[in-house]
DNA sequence: ACAGAGTGTCATCAT
DNA sequence: TCATGATGACACTCT
């Protein structure tokens, strides 16, 4: 996957943008077309994964073009036929138009239309303000009344270039048949209009994105989606609205879009997620069903057969083994439903956010669809979707409680040694041993089994393997095999960099942070990057070629880039439209986000992420420190910032290491002690065993000695006459002097060889 | 207030 | 010699 993700934004895209450098236009419509009709998008919904490929953005919203790469359905690049459909349609390419959502959501209060007067934030977004002369025009149309059937091929016409065949005859046609089916329950013409699904697209993928970041999404959902969505007061469905303009629909309160927007996702009670991501999510988050699969397909032929209790740890093998593989299969079933699904809820949903998780209605679309550095797609795809491991490990941390619980159920409520073990085993056992004796394999057994069960609960709460977690991941995060650390996730960052950042104000070596703190305030994060003055930079000078390398995009404007690695953690900044103290709210809890470090690389204007200082190989990370003119200040927070990046990853290893070898030591305690004890009970048993063959032996002398009889017919003595073993397995009956002397001379010679 | 866990960082050594 | 990993020790935050 990671071969592709490389082959495609590397050598594909790259291709594309130098095609469009040099002028040669560039128009995937086409393409989509014959692969992806966008009727399937407006069927099935989005359908990509490539949610924030915002290459040409500058171009394409210059064009007006209306195609969002999510409508790019990735599974199709697996194929050299797609690569070179894709090639061919090089020249049609279209790129997506994130600033629909942007005058979506912004509020004008000349009440005028909003895209008018795109705010800075807005600029930097679509790569500058080239768009202006489109979009207000698309946005009047798009969020426009119904329109008629030709009115709206003009809309589509206007949406997407003119003539370019975005829509077939059939796709028109189809529409025209949903629409028909729909129009009976209040849908508009509009809802299958291309352009409108697409800003829906935008808005699902700004969902997504949003749900990915945290609580930040919904707000942004609901501004984007309540837009246009109205509820049927009588069946209770949802369908656009008839809203005369932008301004009105954009003039609702939050209050009225959260209702809006819970009207139109009648999540449930403590859901998040709309009714078609359950299957989803079920499908990619094995819940009951696959706990209860586990439990039938898994656990009956091992328990059906008939196994010696000591092949408990290869039975616990093999079903640790088995889950591991039904855990991939699911990692590939969420892959690719990460790949094909309508949206993104699945990312969201493998990271399970909270269904209770509280929305934070101050935070927008500041995350949604960052202006096209694919260090954000790096962010999401290296370490989310296109990196299957760590998708995985999410699959994985689902799988585990709904497996555990599943086996904590059946065993729980079963008799163990029942179950693996067949009545006729531990009966023999007790059979052998007699009832004085305890019966050792029979505790044992508990004992051992009670013993493995909670060892692979431990296993699983562990993370469900961590060791093949982490083998997983270094096979297909080959860019940094160092990528344990989860709090480069967008999603989950870690709470102890929120942490380490609060704290910065009382580390003698944050002042810097801290009066970049002061600085950057609470403005709002972009508004902060743009506003930083760019000739002030000590370094960062001069846009490279290597952003094109590092920052897959085609902006034209170098300048742009400069503070895109900041923004990894910013994303966009739709906070225009807030409050100011939301902006402050925003921005304290993006500035929690970052760590340290981080703060450090943006006070100092370090021009490229503190994730890339860290992972990159040392060859690459010189070269890019050589393509920049760094001063030695920021030269030498690059190494730190690397140094302590690196070690941070070590000590996390360390630690982990260091667990491990303690949980490996205590299972190795308790088998040694499992151990101890059943050669206690064995010898124990022998012991039994002897003493009883002694006093068969006893007995059996008794009995031969007392019927012996001399030639009177007396019977001997035995102070005077006893009975010996021969050599060759006969019994004789010899005096008791000669049989003491025969013992002496035996003796003697035992405590002879033992010299 | 305190203890303990978790984490980041530094120093140091090893590879 | 440099880069990097491993690890003990310390400081800090959070629960």
């Amino acid at each position: 996957m990671l071969s592709l993700k490389k082959y495609f934004t590397e050598g594909l895209i790259q291709f594309t943008i130098l095609l469009s450098l040099i002028g040669v236009r560039v128009d995937v419509d086409t393409y989509l077309n014959s692969q992806l009709p966008p009727l399937r998008e407006i069927i099935l919904g989005q359908s990509s994964a490539y949610t924030q490929t915002q290459f040409h953005n500058l171009r394409n919203t210059l064009d007006g073009y209306g195609i969002h790469p999510k409508s790019v359905d990735l599974d199709y690049y697996f194929t050299a036929r797609r690569l070179l459909n894709q090639v061919r349609a090089l020249d049609r390419f279209h790129v997506p138009t994130t600033e629909v959502n942007a005058w979506l959501v912004h509020r004008d209060p000349e009440g005028s239309v909003s895209s008018a007067q795109p705010s800075p934030a807005i600029t930097l977004e679509n790569s500058s303000g080239l768009q202006d002369g489109t979009s207000p025009d698309n946005g009047v149309r798009e969020s426009g009344p119904e329109q008629g059937f030709g009115e709206e091929l003009e809309d589509l016409g206007a949406v997407a270039p003119p003539g370019n065949g975005d829509l077939t005859k059939e796709d028109i046609d189809l529409i025209d048949i949903l629409w028909r089916q729909d129009i009976d329950l209040g849908a508009g013409r509009e809802i299958f209009d291309y352009s409108h699904r697409q800003k829906e697209s935008e808005v699902d993928k700004e969902l997504s994105d949003g749900r990915e970041h945290g609580d930040s999404w919904r707000n942004g959902g609901n501004e984007t989606l309540d837009r246009n969505l109205l509820v049927d007061g009588e069946t209770g469905e949802s369908f656009p609205a008839q809203v005369p303009g932008v301004v009105d629909q954009t003039a609702l309160s939050l209050e009225e879009c959260l209702r809006l927007l819970e009207a139109t996702f009648p999540f449930g009670e403590n859901s998040e997620f709309p009714a078609a991501d359950a299957s989803h999510l079920n499908e990619a988050v094995p819940g009951e069903s696959e706990s209860s699969a586990i439990q039938s397909g898994l656990l009956s032929p091992l328990l059906t057969e008939t196994e010696s209790p000591f092949d408990l740890e290869q039975q616990w093998q093999d079903l640790m083994s088995i889950m591991e593989m039904q855990a991939m299969e699911v990692n590939n079933t969420t892959a690719e439903i990460l790949y094909n699904g309508t949206n993104g809820d699945l990312l969201t949903a493998n990271y399970s956010l909270a269904p209770n998780t509280p929305i934070n209605q101050n935070v927008s679309l500041h995350q949604a669809s960052l202006g096209s550095c694919t260090q954000d797609l790096s962010s999401l795809f290296s370490s989310e979707i296109e990196s299957p491991s760590v998708a995985s490990s999410s699959a994985l941390l689902q799988l585990a409680p709904d497996n555990s619980t599943g086996l904590n159920t059946t065993f729980g409520s079963t008799n163990l040694s029942g179950i693996f073990f067949p009545p006729q085993l531990n009966s023999t056992v007790n059979e052998t041993t007699g009832s004085e004796l305890p019966d050792p394999l029979g505790g044992l057994l508990d004992e051992a089994m009670l013993d493995e069960i909670s060892l692979m609960d431990l296993a699983i709460e562990e993370g469900f393997n961590p060791v093949q977690a982490s083998q997983l991941e270094e096979e297909f995060d080959s860019d940094s095999g160092l990528s344990l650390d989860s709090s480069h996730s967008p999603v989950s960052f870690s709470s102890s960099e929120a942490s380490s950042s609060s704290s910065s104000s009382s580390s003698s070596s944050s002042s810097s942070s801290s009066s970049s703190f002061s600085e950057e305030g609470a403005v709002g994060y972009s508004s902060d990057s743009e506003n930083v003055d760019f000739e002030e930079t000590e370094g960062a000078v001069g846009y490279q070629p290597e952003y094109s390398k590092f920052c897959r995009m085609s902006y034209q404007d170098p300048s742009e880039l400069r503070y895109l690695p900041y923004l990894e953690h910013v994303g966009h900044n739709h906070t225009y439209n807030m409050a100011p103290e939301s902006k402050e709210k925003q921005s304290d809890f993006l500035d929690k986000q970052m760590s340290r470090d981080e703060h450090r690389a943006r006070a100092m204007k370090i021009p490229f992420t503190n994730d890339k200082i860290i992972n990159l190989p040392v060859e690459e990370f010189n070269e890019l420190l050589s393509k920049y003119q760094l001063s030695e200040t920021q030269l030498s927070l690059i190494r730190d910032i690397r140094r302590r990046g690196k070690n941070k990853m070590a000590a996390q290893n360390c630690r982990k290491r260091k667990l491990d070898t303690i949980l490996n030591l205590e299972r190795d305690v308790g088998d040694l002690q499992r151990d101890k004890s059943k050669l206690l009970r064995e010898k124990v048993e022998f012991l039994k065993s002897i003493r009883q063959m002694k006093q068969k032996v006893q007995n059996l002398y008794q009995e031969v000695f007392g019927r012996l009889r001399d030639e009177n017919g007396q019977p001997y003595s035995p102070n005077q006459y006893s009975l010996q073993y021969a050599s060759d397995g006969s019994v004789i009956l010899i005096p008791r002097a000669l049989a003491d002397q025969q013992a002496r001379r035996k003796e003697r010679k035992q405590k002879d060889r033992r010299k």
